[in-house]
DNA sequence: GAGAGTTGCACAATCGATTGCGCCCATCAA
DNA sequence: TTGATGGGCGCAATCGATTGTGCAACTCTC
C-alpha cells in the first residue's frame, strides 16, 4: 500500500519484512508447510502481501517453472457466432483453471494461422487449441505438433494424427436428410462451405449417406457453393433456384450460408417453407425470429468447448505419447418452421438420441 | 534442424556456431550493425537460425526488456456479435503490430472482470483494453489504472478519467428518434439494456433529447427492460404491448434486445411494421433476413477497433501523464423495412452525416 | 554439558535472453 | 619494436521468481 513508486514485487516485500525472497516465495506458493516456515512468519507475509496488493510476476515465474498457465486458441473467424460461442466456452473453462488464453483469428488464411501459432509458441503457451484453416496440407500444425500439446476442434486434419474434438458432422447431415425425406422430400440440395474442409466434407458425406439410405440419387449438381460467407450462400441459392428441376429442400451447411439462402430466396420471391424447405447447420439466436423460424442442426457448442479444454489439459499434464484421442459429440435436430411436409409423416422417429 | 531433443534456443544456436549468446542475440534482434558484428558471422547466424526454425523465447526476452508485446482485452460477452466483431478488429490490428492478445469474457460480472484483469496484469501485458462491466463503481479498473496503460472501449466509466473510444450512443438514439418522428410516430418506446451502463444511459439520454426536440413527452413508462439479453427484450416488449396506450414504435437499444422484441411481437401476433415500428441498435448479419429487415443504428465497429488499439499503443509508447483522450465516433442509421410511415415524410434530411 | 535432533530460514544457482563494458588481435604509423 | 586505432566479439550482471542445500540456534536427552 505504501510501496509508493517501487513496483510491488516478491523481492520488495521480502525486503520490507526483513526476510529472504526464498521464504516469501515458499509461503506465497503455499509451500510454507513443506518448508517449515513458522506460522508467525507465514501470517506476516500473507498479511503484507494482501495489504500491498502484490501480484507476483508470472513472467519470471513461468521462466523458472517452464510453465506459463497460458493457452492459445486459433480460430478461423471470431465474428462467426459458432466460433465466438466456442471461444467463450473455452476461455471460461480455462479461466476457472487459472489459465489465460491468447485468442487469434486466422481469417481462413494458412499464412496468418502460421503466424499466429508462432506468436503463441514464442510466448511459451502450455498448449494450443486449433480450429485449422480449411485448406489441407498447411504446415502450421506441424510446428505445434512436435513442440507443444495441441488439440484440434471442430475441424480435424486427416493428415495429422492429433487429438481432436468435434461434433458429428456426418451424423448431423444424416439427421437433416432423414428429417426431410420423412416429410416427402426427394430432391434435396446442399449449399456447402469450403470443399476440402473436414467439417464440410463430412457433412456432404452425411448428405450422400442419408440420400442413399432413402434410395435417392445424389448427383453433384445438387451441391453448390464454396466458402462460408453470406455472399457464397446467396450465389449458391440462386443457382439452385434456377435449375430446371428445382430442389424442394435445401440443406445449408453453415449459419452464414443459411443467411445467404434466406436472402436469395427473398430476392427471388420464393416462399419458405411453401415453395422451398430449409434446414441449416448451427443454431443461432436469430434462427427463431426469421420468417419462418429455422429448423436447424445444433452442435453441442458448450460441450465441445468443455471437452476440448479438458483434453488439452490432459495432454499437458500427461505424457505426450499417448495415442491421440478423438471425441466426436452427437448433433441434434431442432424442428422449427422451415420445413414443409409434402407427405404424411411415417411413424419412424425423427430425432433419436444416439 | 539436427538439434534433436534439445529445444532450439538462442544458447544452443550459439553453442553450435561456437559463438557467444551475446553475439547471436545482437544479430537476431537486428543490432548486428550497431555492434559491428562482421557480415560473415551475421550471415552464419541468420542461416542457422532459419535452418533450425529457431523461435526466441519471448518469456525470457520480456523479463529482461520489461515489455511483453502482449495486450489484454476484456469484454462482457464474446458471443455478443458486437463484441465479437470488435474483438476481431482489435486482435487483427494488434497482430499486425506484433502483439498477441489475451481475450477474456467478464460475463457482465465485476468479480470475474477483476479476476481477468489481474490474470492479465500478472502476465505483464503491456496494455489493457476494457469494455467494463455495466455496474458502476467496480474496482477492476482501479488496479489497471495505475499500473498499466488502459483504454476503455464502447463503455466509458464517468468516475475514472481514462482514455476511451466509443461510438456516439446519444447521437445514434437521436438519429433513430428523429427518423421515427419524421415518419409520424409520436409515442416511441425504449427497450433498454442495463440501466446505469454508460452506453445504455447515453442512448436513453439521446432518446429523451430527440423526443424533446420534437416537443414530445417522454414519460418513464415508455422505458422498459433491464439487461442485454433476449429474454429481457421479450419481457420488455410484452409489457409495452399490453399498455393501454400502446406505442407505435420501439427503439431497441441492443441487437439481442431487438431479437427479444421480434420474438415477443411474433408471440403476440403483432405485425411489424404495420402495427409496430422498430429501430434497433447494432447492425447484424441477420438484420437483413428477418421479416421485415430491420432499420438499425450502426456503430462503426471496424473504426472503433482500429482507433482503440491505436490509442492504446500511443499510451504505451508515450508518457502516461497525457490528459486522457476520448474519441467519439459517429453512428449511422440504415433504413430497411421495420419502420412504417404514419405521415407524409417532411423534406427534412433524415440521415445527415455529422 | 556435550552430542543428537529439530526448527526456521538464507545462500546461491537457475530459467533464457539482453547489453554495458572491455578484452584481444590486426593493422598502421613512427 | 612500440604505441595507437579500431574492428569483432565475449564476460558477466540483470530481469523476478523458484528451490536444493546448508547453516545457525534452540530443544532434548542422559
Amino acid at each position: 500500500m505504501q510501496s509508493g513508486t517501487a513496483p510491488p514485487s516478491l523481492k520488495s516485500l521480502a525486503a520490507a519484512l526483513g526476510l529472504s525472497t526464498a521464504t516469501v516465495s515458499r509461503v506465497l506458493s503455499g509451500q510454507g508447510e513443506r518448508y517449515r516456515i513458522s506460522r508467525v512468519t507465514r501470517d506476516r507475509i500473507l498479511a503484507q502481501a494482501h495489504g500491498s496488493g502484490l501480484v507476483v510476476d508470472q513472467l519470471a515465474r513461468s521462466l523458472r517453472l517452464r510453465r506459463t498457465l497460458t493457452l492459445g486458441l486459433v480460430i478461423p473467424d471470431i465474428s462467426n457466432p459458432f466460433f465466438a460461442q466456442l471461444a467463450r466456452q473455452i476461455e471460461r473453462h480455462a479461466r476457472h483453471r487459472g489459465y489465460a488464453v491468447f485468442i487469434a483469428d486466422s481469417e481462413e488464411d494458412a499464412a496468418v494461422e502460421a503466424q499466429a501459432v508462432t506468436l503463441m509458441l514464442s510466448r511459451q503457451v502450455d498448449g494450443l487449441i486449433l480450429a485449422p484453416v480449411g485448406t489441407p496440407g498447411t504446415g502450421a500444425a506441424l510446428h505445434a505438433l512436435r513442440q507443444r500439446p495441441c488439440v484440434l476442434v471442430d475441424r480435424l486434419l486427416p493428415e495429422h494424427s492429433l487429438p481432436a474434438v468435434s461434433s458429428d458432422h456426418r451424423q448431423g447431415a444424416v439427421l437433416a436428410v432423414r428429417h426431410l425425406v420423412e416429410r416427402g422430400h426427394r430432391r434435396i440440395a446442399c449449399v456447402q462451405g469450403s470443399p476440402g474442409t473436414f467439417a464440410n466434407d463430412e457433412r456432404i458425406a452425411g448428405w450422400r449417406s442419408g440420400m442413399q439410405a432413402a434410395a435417392l440419387a445424389c448427383p453433384d449438381w445438387l451441391i453448390r457453393g464454396s466458402g462460408y460467407s453470406i455472399e457464397a450462400g446467396v450465389a449458391a441459392a440462386h443457382e439452385l433456384l434456377q435449375l430446371p428441376q428445382r430442389p424442394s429442400a435445401v440443406l445449408a451447411l453453415g449459419n452464414l450460408l443459411a443467411l445467404g439462402v434466406l436472402r436469395a430466396v427473398r430476392e427471388a420471391g420464393v416462399l419458405i417453407p411453401d415453395e422451398l424447405s430449409l434446414v441449416a447447420f448451427d443454431d443461432q439466436l436469430w434462427a427463431t425470429v426469421t420468417s419462418p423460424p429455422l429448423t436447424i442442426i445444433e452442435q453441442p457448442i458448450e460441450e465441445l468447448g468443455r471437452q476440448v479444454l479438458e483434453l488439452l489439459l490432459e495432454r499437458i499434464a500427461g505424457p505426450m505419447n499417448d495415442p491421440p484421442e478423438r471425441r466426436i459429440l452427437p448433433a441434434r435436430l431442432i424442428e422449427r418452421g422451415s420445413v414443409r411436409s409434402l407427405a404424411p409423416i411415417p411413424p419412424a422417429s425423427c430425432n433419436p438420441s444416439p
